[in-house]
DNA sequence: ACACGACCTTCCGC
DNA sequence: AGCGGAAGGTCGT
């Protein structure tokens, strides 16, 4: 399959920061194998992301037989979904290669290596770009289908979504998020596939990033039907994330636990039957045309299921702007900035956690779940420059890196 | 109502 | 070297 082409639309950075957007938490999905070209699975495709100051690039491989079905032909893709766990690659906890524990590393080849590769790259889809313009009117499927991929990139950062309006009304009406802000610009909330956020989130529970990352990883790869395309990342595999009836299928926790989900193997499969027997996905779907307060009572039926979670779902998939996932993290954040009789508390209950909510849906208007995520964002370990992140630490954790290869090779030989 | 403790596993720091 | 604590919680008592 030929490889396809870099295409552009026109993006201001301060309405989308790709760096911040795609490793803030939301979506576990994407990996920076390359400086500034992000990878990850939307639906049925592979797709990289680049961005300048004013466009983002993009290109999408998919399965030919995905193309075709679109186009029409019969290809009955349900025939194709894994019901059965690959038990040739579950193996006790203990023995497993220490794979996908660090997020953004660049395994396969060292990164002066990738860089003469990347820059011509981007020389490719520059001069696809000179191209492009002025554009050409006309009906070829090859422009119709840069359309429909616009369309599907546009509804998944929902760049209809003016941010950079709401930012300035959000400092207008408290002077903390004015402060924070103007180091974390382009921050906005990613319009997810249902199925995959909720299961992700379930994950998510006293957990943290990096494992969460390796076991949303792990669904795709053990549940999800590969996707087969070439000259995409070397070496990497890409999986669709699994259907309702693959995680509820039999035999599922028992799986999961030894894939190392410990507790959470349980609410996958059973939220998974819970939601096949009430419609499958589109049980989930209906939600986003349902009042707030509606949905996230729904979504607290499933097993694994708190408010947190809820509100995470609610907010990163089903069109609930206003939603407020209030965890430790953010009732920290509430405590030491908004709300300092808190610090009083003893533990975060019902009340409380609707209490921070509305204090902060107050403050900032129906898209306060969007504006909650500039002051998450800013918040992570990760993204904390000076103090924490320093270089000193970045060195040391590198060193250990490496030790770590040395025993895996050594081990394995 | 409300506050605990248990729960799986991994990683990090002392 | 080995152990305690935390990681974007949830559930049962």
């Amino acid at each position: 399959m030929a490889a396809p082409m870099w295409k552009t639309i026109p993006c201001k950075i301060a309405e989308l920061r790709l760096d911040l957007t795609l490793a803030c938490g939301q979506s576990f999905r994407w990996k920076e194998y390359m400086p500034g070209i992000y990878t990850g699975v939307i639906g049925n495709g592979v797709w990289q992301l680049h961005q300048t100051d004013t466009e983002l690039f993009y290109k999408v491989y998919r399965n030919k037989d995905d193309v075709k079905a679109e186009l029409g032909d019969a290809v009955d893709i349900k025939q194709e979904i894994k019901t059965e766990p690959d038990l040739d690659t579950v193996v006790p906890a203990k023995k497993r290669k220490k794979e996908n524990s660090k997020m953004h590393c660049i395994k396969k080849e060292p990164v002066d290596n990738l860089i003469p590769k990347v820059k011509k790259d981007l020389e490719t889809m520059n001069s696809h770009c000179l191209k492009s313009f002025p554009p050409v009117h006309n009906n070829s499927s090859v422009e119709q289908e840069t359309d429909s991929d616009d369309h599907v990139l546009k509804d998944y950062f929902q760049l209809d979504i003016k941010l950079e309006e709401m930012y300035k009304s959000w400092s207008k009406a408290d002077q903390h998020f004015s402060k924070i802000s103007k180091e974390f610009t382009g921050i906005r909330m990613l319009r997810q596939e249902p199925v995959e956020c909720l299961f992700s989130f379930i994950c998510s529970s006293n957990n943290n990033i990096s494992r969460i990352t390796s076991m949303v990883d792990k669904l795709a790869k053990h549940y999800g039907r590969k996707i087969l395309v070439s000259n995409c990342v070397d070496g990497e595999e890409f999986y669709i994330f699994p259907k309702v009836e693959a995680l509820a299928a039999e035999g599922v926790e028992e799986n999961l636990r030894k894939l190392g989900f410990g507790y959470r193997a349980k609410y996958i499969q059973q939220s998974a039957r819970y939601i096949q027997e009430n419609g499958g996905e589109d049980w989930l779907y209906t939600m986003r045309s349902m009042e707030y307060k509606d949905a996230k009572k729904n979504l607290m039926k499933l097993c694994g299921v708190g408010a947190k979670v809820a509100d995470c779902v609610a907010l990163m998939c089903l069109d609930q702007p206003g939603s407020i996932p209030v965890d430790t993290h953010v009732w920290q954040i509430a405590a030491r900035d908004y709300m300092p009789k808190l610090k009083q508390a003893k533990s975060l209950n019902e009340k409380l956690y609707e209490e921070i909510g509305d204090y902060f849906r107050d403050l900032w208007g129906p898209y306060a779940g969007w504006a909650h995520s500039v002051l998450f964002t800013a918040d992570l370990k990760q993204f904390k420059n000076g103090t924490k992140e320093s270089p000193k630490k970045a060195v040391k954790r590198k060193g250990k890196d490496s030790t770590k290869e040395e025993k895996k090779k050594s081990k394995s030989k």
